[in-house]
DNA sequence: CAGTTGATTGAATACTTGTTCAAGTAACTG
DNA sequence: CAGTTACTTGAACAAGTATTCAATCAACTG
């Protein structure tokens, strides 16, 4: 919550056609309650989430990942990317811990899959976005 | 697409006991088709979505948004986040351009309201999201 | 065990992005 | 019409982030 009461006062007035200080609080009050029932580490665990995603070289490998439906080496991923071998292994371990890929050593190979997070936030965007914006 | 074939071979090789350079170029092209398959200008678009919504600001403001289910004038927003007025208004531009947000001219006010795609990707995040990660 | 190879980590840097300040536009008000 | 008020825009700066290089770890190989 923040500042700016006054203007908040002058538009309850116009929406309420009525103007006690009172209303302004109660108001305020009404914000506040909306913001405050999101849960702050809830929204803060979201965001990780979403900053997560929002960068080229990890949302094309989380998209890749989903779309094989099976665990890739680190090795075949790095043929999808253009990064280097370090970039791509900050990549994934960005990933990794927002949850949305999980790794897996096998012998000499390192081999991640996506999680349902991944899955789930795919569809939905898939579903949502047309193309053309 | 791009480099390191000579590390895919050598994985190709472990995993199929069994070396023509043909399986090689048959896992890149698998590989290549994956990624083209997403379609480059869809995926960039699903990417500026999550852009949008990766800053505290902005992510509380959709939050907040979705969570009221109906339209709040930007006066009224002020009071949720901690930003200048011009802060606020080119982070509700930002959500507004990734199809987030919807903004509404009411005479002197503006109202601005959480779109479907919004509500999709907070749902889902919400449901995939446990507290203390 | 020395040598390779696959992958990760940390520090440095170049780049992007969030925020603000100053100025401007659009709508009401006296 | 001059003066407020609500909001937006563009430029500039500060803060954050993606990528790389160098060094390191871990697993296999001869």
């Amino acid at each position: 919550m923040a500042h700016a009461t006054q203007r908040l006062q002058r538009y309850l007035e116009d929406e309420l056609e009525e103007c006690r200080s009172e209303d302004v609080d109660r108001r305020l009050a009404e914000l506040g309650t909306l913001e405050a029932a999101l849960g702050s580490d809830r929204v803060e665990a979201e965001q990780d989430v979403l900053s997560a995603l929002a960068s080229e070289t990890r949302y094309t490998l989380t998209r890749v990942l989903v779309a094989a439906e099976e665990e890739l080496c680190v090795c075949e991923l790095h043929a999808v990317v253009d990064v280097s071998e370090s970039g791509l292994s900050h990549a994934l371990s960005t990933l990794a811990d927002a949850g949305v890929v999980e790794g897996r050593k096998d012998g000499r190979w390192k081999k991640y899959r996506a999680t349902n997070r991944a899955v789930a936030l795919v569809t939905v965007l898939e579903g949502s976005v047309s193309v053309g914006e």
